[in-house]
DNA sequence: TTAAGGGTGATTTTT
DNA sequence: TCACCCTTAA
């Protein structure tokens, strides 16, 4: 490998891979290659002597992480990539957990339960049934953890009676977790930052093994990750930090952009470089993002600018209400298409603000036969009841999974509640096994009633009976017997019907178990295939094995060529050389409902969002609006969103205007004239 | 009185 | 699309 980074860099990013001696700040604008920038910087990293696994690069997302290793695999090769440190900050911060979770009172197999069992957990200490009421406190708990509040702290900045009533159930939630010996997602970033702030052996240790700290979307940060990452880096400072104020779109899950201001003063070493040079977009499109973004004060001058040419104007397109502004979008791909600017369906996106915007597309594209996907959509694994179901099955493939153990055991309920299970666990930490082991021991009986251990024992046995028969099924025959046995054992279905009052959704619940069962027992083989054979056989278990593999496969549904359509906030990070924004109205983007005052701070986060949007397109974009939508049975007058006036389509390159083009004309040759008046000043 | 069916309204989402 | 509310018919 050469040793300094590809010519082909620009002066900025150079600068952004060089910076080794302390903090760094890169301000990373759409498109300015920052991903580049990183993964080269690693590779600088690298040659300045650091080791890979001294190396933590750090996302949000899963999907972000395995990018960047991949990237990162074609710069340094694969086996310095492998030992590369990057994961999300929720993985980093299992791995503290799991290394040094004995130092907080947490076993090493601690579970980490999802939001679905958090869900549960929180409806039981809440003694609600109410899914919405639940929901709302998990919100605000995870609201309150991401600013860094403990139960206690939260009781005390309650401000109104709702909030107060979230107060006194995180105090139990958090009593159940401890004893459950399990940690949500806010958990990951506070345990973490808790251990390395207490407890000065443990920072020591980590500040050594992770020498570089790289941080990905560093403007989507809350609270509690600014301190974790303080605490990782120490007073050497050794980081860089990527990321795009005009970007942050998520405020309203805790991301705080206080976290870009506070850098320079917590780090006067810091060194902050904008990258500028966008090679994604053309000159109208970037215009338009600068005009809107203007809009916003700024934190880092930033102004985006490209080589490539102005490109097509910039599409209006005014609709007389929504279906008219799915035909139009419908149109317009088919268009663009046959002008054979865009050769696959995959080249566009529309996006909106709100997902149910998506279904009128939906309806226009299947009518007009354009293959599409909606992303962000909660998918058939997501459903409670597949998840439940997918519990048991990995209960009976590591009994030694304690969230599956809790799911399990719950649903349907048997008449173990969660003093019984908080025992279970508190036994289970202490003899550092998991709950399923726990549950035959021998001194079981000096920390739970004999009838209790009576009903575990029951459960425990029926869980090894099945994984029994489940071992021995084979064939889809078989294996749907033995799931419907299994379902009518655990009395699945009246579970169903009792947990839900409306019956019909109650009857859709169980056809979605009943696809799942299909799902699973063909899967199990011994089905005759295309060319008449019979496939090859399995039992349920080893099907059971696959089942996180073949859904992680499931999901990637990708790949194929069509239409993108998408919320803007899950755009970001994404582009398209044909992008639609919809619904860009007032009321809508930026969202507002009735008689709520919208803050400035909102009001500049909305903007962002629009930014966001603008800067996914590369070759052309269209903005389209409601001059009328539908409210109830009468049609009201829909105004346009401010941004659209703030995109200042008809100013700047003057191709577009011939008004200002002549204006402008007139004004070179008063200038020339003036200039011949006087010859050299 | 109850069930069924239409109409309506909807922030944004990852771990 | 999905959940909820209100109307309507038996």
């Amino acid at each position: 490998m050469s040793s300094s980074p590809p010519a082909s860099l620009n002066p900025a990013q150079l600068e952004a891979v060089h910076h080794l001696s302390g903090p760094c700040l890169v301000i990373a604008g759409a498109g300015s290659g920052k991903t580049r920038v990183i993964t080269t910087k690693i590779a600088r990293l690298l040659e300045g002597g650091y080791l890979p696994r001294q190396i933590a690069a750090i996302t949000f997302t899963n999907k972000a992480a395995q990018e960047m290793r991949e990237r990162a695999k074609s710069l340094v090769g694969p086996k310095a990539a492998k030992d590369l440190a990057i994961s999300t900050f929720h993985s980093l911060g299992v791995r503290l957990l799991r290394e040094e979770g004995s130092r907080l009172g947490l076993k090493e197999q601690f579970s980490i339960l999802d939001s679905d069992d958090v869900l549960s957990v929180l409806k039981d200490a809440g003694g609600t049934t109410d899914i919405n009421t639940a929901r709302q406190w998990q919100w605000t708990i995870s609201l309150w953890k991401n600013q860094g509040l403990n139960a206690a702290q939260a009781a005390a900045a309650a401000k109104n009676d709702n909030e107060r009533a979230a107060a006194a159930v995180m105090t139990r939630y958090q009593e159940r977790l401890a004893a459950y010996q399990a940690v949500d997602f806010d958990d990951l970033i506070q345990l973490p930052l808790k251990l390395l702030t207490t407890d000065a052996e443990a920072r020591a240790k980590w500040q050594d093994k992770l020498r570089y700290v790289l941080v990905d979307e560093y403007q989507d940060t809350n609270a509690v990750q600014y301190e974790l990452l303080k605490s990782l880096v120490g007073d050497r400072g050794m980081f860089t930090a990527v990321g795009d104020d005009d970007q942050s779109i998520y405020g309203w899950r805790g991301a705080t952009i206080e976290n870009l201001k506070r850098l320079p003063s917590d780090y006067p070493l810091l060194k902050v470089i904008p990258l500028e040079q966008n090679y994604r977009s053309t000159g109208a499109i970037l215009r338009a993002a600068n005009n809107v973004i203007a809009g916003n004060p700024k934190i880092y001058e930033k102004k985006l600018w490209s080589e490539y040419g102005d490109g097509e104007p910039i599409a209006l397109l005014e609709c007389d209400g929504e279906e008219h502004e799915a035909e139009r979008a419908v149109a317009r791909i088919n268009a663009l298409r046959a002008e054979g600017k865009a050769p696959n369906y995959s080249d566009f996106a529309i996006l909106y603000r709100a997902n149910h915007q998506a279904r009128i597309f939906e309806q226009a594209l299947r009518r007009a036969q354009i293959p599409y996907k909606v992303s962000g959509g909660q998918s058939f694994f997501d459903r409670a009841e597949i998840k439940d179901l997918c519990a048991w099955l990995r209960l009976l493939v590591n009994q030694d999974d304690d969230p599956a153990f809790l799911r399990a055991v719950s649903t349907p309920k048997r008449g173990i509640g969660h003093q019984t299970l908080g025992s279970l666990g508190e036994f289970a930490a202490k003899w550092k096994c998991s709950m399923f082991e726990a549950l035959f021991a021998e001194s079981l009986s000096s920390a739970l009633s004999t009838r209790a251990i009576g009903s575990l024992h029951e459960f425990g046995r029926y869980v090894n009976d099945l994984e029994y028969r489940a071992r021995h099924a084979e064939g889809h025959e078989a294996a749907r017997t033995l799931l419907m046995e299994w379902l009518l054992d655990i009395g699945y279905e009246q579970h169903l019907t009792d947990s839900e009052e409306n019956e019909k959704v109650a009857a859709a619940r169980w056809s979605n178990v009943i696809d799942f069962i299909d799902w699973i027992a063909k899967r199990c083989g011994g089905l005759p295939e295309d060319g008449g054979q019979e496939s090859e056989k399995q039992t349920v278990l080893q099907v059971a094995q696959t089942i996180s593999i073949i859904l992680s496969i499931a999901e990637r549904g990708d790949e194929q060529d069509q239409v993108t359509l998408t919320t803007l906030h899950a755009s970001k990070g994404l582009e398209w050389p044909h992008v639609l924004l919809a619904g860009v109205n007032e009321g809508l983007l930026p969202f507002k409902v009735e008689d709520d005052d919208m803050t400035p701070e909102r009001l500049q986060e909305e903007r962002r969002l629009m930014y966001v949007g603008i800067t996914r397109a590369r070759q052309t974009l269209a903005v389209s609006t409601l001059r009328r939508r539908k409210k109830g049975r009468e049609t009201i007058a829909g105004i346009p969103s401010r941004f659209i006036a703030e995109m200042k389509l008809h100013e700047g390159s003057g191709r577009e205007d011939p008004r200002e083009k002549l204006k402008r004309m007139r004004a070179e040759l008063a200038a020339q004239a003036a200039a011949r008046a006087t010859p050299n000043g």
